[in-house]
DNA sequence: TAGATTGTTAATCGATTAACAATC
DNA sequence: TAGATTGTTAATCGATTAACAATC
């Protein structure tokens, strides 16, 4: 099934440098670019050479001595590894404006998702639709999940919601959860990804000086 | 001015922490606990009490042996560090689903921000007002920068333009950039903040497995 | 073949954890 | 004072970089 073994002990800073791989591979790929060296790759990145290569190598060998990678190979195994290509499902959880600004801009699909619904708990919004997509409404969120089992939800709502609420959705089976509020959250065994707006803001209010 | 010597050696991996005490921090403040240990926090944050004194004292020593730390010194003390009650500046740039949703919902003020001014190169948008502030012309920009020197700017903007526009802002002299686009923008002694979506749902696919 | 560049092992560097003397 | 807990040094662990034999 798989064309590499995902071993255990790829590490998390590891896996967090594969999606930056997979946007410069890609676009290399569009350009038309045929092949490229750990060291070129490695230049453009401003990362080193060798750095490239013992990541690819967790993942198995993908390039060739005297040749280095190609692009288009390179660019389907990232894709492989990413699992971009398997059309896991997506739900949205609270449609207030940034739900509403992913709904309407975002594209899952190159990020390896389907939205297949969204939620949300004020009555107003209940039966709008926007994108593909038509706002049900949260009372209906359990049984949904419960049934259709989407992979993952993407918590758009307010903090306050967000632990009741995340804790309900892993109950019932949830597998990865899209963290946008500011609650952290933990559960064991389902994958959390945090967008802390206020936590990279604060970052750069100390960067500035 | 400053309550402690930022020494240049402070680690990323340590500034990343930073705002993340500070949202437990405050909590407890919140709640009037009045003190608490590193190894309390420590517990609550899934962290060990070590890396919490060690971090701490990178910005010298706000604790007391056989006492632990004073939450309201300790949660000013972060506040002092990642100064967050400067009030810097900050505008936006791009007034698309993204950047209407931050400016609309998101606290600037508490992560240390004044919104001070937004931009737009569609006509449509030019004029209409969103929260405190009034959608300028985009061809403006430029001398609003240059004369107002505001310290950071917002990117939600398209892809394309992020790497003209960001040029364009180093140049008339923005401290900071906070990226919502999928550009990797890079500048000598202008910090840039990412919030790349789509990598982190890409690490979220990979993690879903 | 010769040159280039990988895959991989070894060396280095940095970050985290443990330990403990200092001291409130 | 005795107990608790810091600040800080030393030990460990993990990640990055360098080196080089394998090989295309």
């Amino acid at each position: 099934m798989y064309e590499f073994e995902r071993k255990k002990e790829i590490s998390q800073a590891v896996i967090n440098r594969m999606p930056r791989y997979y946007r410069y591979i890609s676009d290399l790929k569009r350009q038309n670019v045929a092949r490229i060296s750990s060291k070129g790759l490695a230049s453009i990145m401003g990362l080193t050479a060798s750095q490239i290569r013992q990541d690819f190598n967790c993942f198995g060998g993908f390039g060739q001595q005297g040749y280095g990678y190609n692009v288009e190979k390179l660019c389907e195994e990232l894709e492989n590894i990413l699992e971009l290509r398997r059309n896991k499902t997506a739900i949205v959880v609270g449609v207030g404006n940034i739900g509403r600004a992913l709904i309407k801009n975002f594209n899952f699909h190159s990020s390896g998702f389907r939205l297949i619904a969204c939620f949300d708990a004020n009555d107003d919004m209940i039966g709008k639709s926007f994108g593909s997509v038509t706002v049900q409404n949260a009372k209906d969120l359990r049984k949904f999940v419960a049934y259709e089992k989407p992979d993952i939800a993407v918590l758009t709502l307010p903090k306050e919601m967000a632990v009741p609420i995340s804790s309900m959705l892993v109950e019932c089976g949830i597998r990865g959860l899209w963290n946008f509020t500011n609650a952290d959250l933990q559960f064991d065994g389902v994958p959390v990804e945090n967008i802390h707006f206020s936590d990279s803001l604060m970052r750069l209010c100390y960067e500035v000086g």
